[in-house]
DNA sequence: AATGAATGAGCCTTCATTCAT
DNA sequence: GATGAATGAAGGCTCATTCAT
């Protein structure tokens, strides 16, 4: 235990461990003695580095998504729209699928969605923008149509609801559900089949106007 | 209001006060004294009655589950498949946006989901496969198939997982993403999406086979 | 030690400490284990009885004002004002030196001079008023004067700074002023001429009228 | 800004901060982090240069004193007795209205006052002793008495308490009490009031001997 | 049977101080 | 000489639990 680094080393060290703590424990469950001595730091050290624990968490879901969401695709003009869509939904079931940092962003955004801390409120628009633009654009194009009506808005709920399944329901239920364990083939045939069960429906909606 | 009372009397005023409290808070932020407290009963009670708060928590939950089980409607075999998935769907979303019992047991189950204490899994399956079974053969009869084949469980989960939206994001989430207020009238609205949507799916699904 | 006991009793013991320690120690520097100790109660008793440290604080000024101030005279109308005036300066003067109760509230009272916690605010005016209105209505008589006009809020401050030199000056500091031990005879001899150097005081700002 | 600096001054500028806060807050409520960021030094500073919190408490002390001590106005003989009186209460007054070092000075002796760290026992009289002569002086012009009689000495303290509730009653308080804001002409009616509540005093008191 | 007084363990936070650099 | 990273000690508060009554 180096008694003098660079200063970030340790701020580093804390901020791992906290999300890792905060991902199996959730912010009320976690101490912070237990991040400190992860660690290998002083108690004191989380009110040094981060100001108090609410700061830290904050500090650990930004560090966990980071680590967790793989970049936007450049979207390519010339790709048809069903293919961009289908791009779309197969990287985002891989990233939910991956057991690494995004098993630690999936347990934070579990807990959060059940007992809101509201820390994160402001942190969460921020970060899902973007993406959201994306998917919504995508989605347009299939549907044939122009502007931010309610329809579009209904199918962008529709496709990232099934793909959050495989947050939202425990891997032990998934695969009670499915009767077989969630292997990386699984993982494709099940997004093939969201990609075309929604753009069924994508185009359905799109047809006639919404009722 | 009795000064001695029947004793079961104030038992139940207490597993009724933790159902609220568990499904409000969790089981960490939950506190014994709140539950005592809207119980109108004694700090003490909660070990007295139920042993310690773990015990409380796992009545609570067996409580909370037999309160929200609400009755399947009978399905009308001379009914189009399409209005009886339609049915479904309006059924299923109009208990989740329930803020009642329904709502309770959701909270639970996601707290148990983020930090699973292990307890809930025989309850889970006991809950969910009837109501499953229904929607299942639903499902084959839009799709036009027999036997449990892939594309059926997968067109089962994309149904299910559009609906289960009201549950697995927050109000103001959603509120937000939506730009209105989750009104009565919205959730019509929603749940008819879904069920045009889905039936566009299921039938793209069930007509050429699965990829 | 008793285990058990009626409850009011260890809040009152509690209570007795906290006037002590906070007359001693100021509210900053006053600890709450210390309090509970010279209490014989669990360091946790503050909170169970009364809430936190702050509301032990505000009752502890309660209970300790209650202790030392002496009631009021109640005002003959046939005794003449200016003896009326000479009382009142004697009956304070002797609470001003009275070492045991009124020790304690002085105490207090230059703390929360010198560094307000704010925590006072209400109580302060409440405690003060009856015994000002006195005062005011003794001086108004002897100025020959109706209403509440400057000159005789002047007067009233004139006479009681002049009484509270017993608390805002330190025992030493004045019996070197004085050159002599500070007696029970001196404190008449004292309050005897702050009377009469008050009488002449609000007899000329009362002739002539305020420049 | 220069990066490395003398050394003296940033001591200096600690020095500086330290008389600040020590007044503002108290001892016990200075936060050595604050006195540090204030002379924009860093928090190891303190101790560097001055040992530990203690240390530096007693510097601020010394420092304040120095700072504080205006020199006396010197007294024309030709002035009547009256007019001199009245030229030292304005000057008093004026004095303690200041917010600057006589602020600071006061607010650190009234904490003393309040809890003794037995430190400055010896800086008081000194600071003291010079002002009181000339007080004492132009009092015993007016009562028409020599020699350092009782009466004198009652008649100073007298004076002195009046100008100093000033100091000793929280702005608020004062407000409250006189239901107006404390604007330099409200001092200045005040100090006309004490110097003519204190003239009528000291000349009924001069006039016969003390009761 | 049921209560409320009382507690101990533990948590987050503060803060003066230390020490390698 | 001067700094900033790091810490230990302690403080206030919370809360589930216990136990005499």
């Amino acid at each position: 235990m180096p008694y003098r680094e660079d200063g970030k080393e340790t701020r580093k060290r804390i901020l791992d461990a906290a999300c890792e703590v905060f991902a199996e424990k959730g912010y009320q469950s976690a101490k912070v003695a237990d991040i400190c001595h992860r660690a290998g730091a002083n108690i004191a050290s989380v009110n040094y580095y981060f100001g108090d624990k609410a700061a830290l968490y904050i500090e650990a879901w930004q560090e966990t998504f980071k680590k967790c969401s793989s970049p936007l695709l450049p979207v390519d003009p010339d790709t048809p729209p069903d293919d961009q869509l289908r791009a779309y939904i197969h990287s985002l079931m891989e990233d939910f699928a991956n057991e690494g940092a995004q098993g630690q962003f999936t347990r934070l955004y579990l807990t959060e969605l059940a007992h809101p801390t509201g820390l994160i409120h402001d942190l969460w628009h921020d970060l899902i923008q973007p993406k959201r633009r994306v998917l919504l654009d995508i989605i347009r194009k299939i549907a044939g149509r122009e502007g931010p009506d309610e329809a579009i808005l209904f199918c962008e709920m529709s496709v990232i609801s099934q793909c959050r399944t495989l947050l939202t329901v425990r891997r032990n239920d998934l695969e009670y559900l499915l009767g077989q364990p969630l292997s990386p083939d699984l993982i494709k045939r099940l997004a093939e089949h969201i990609t075309r069960f929604s753009l069924a429906g994508i185009k359905a909606i799109g047809g006639k106007d919404s009722a």
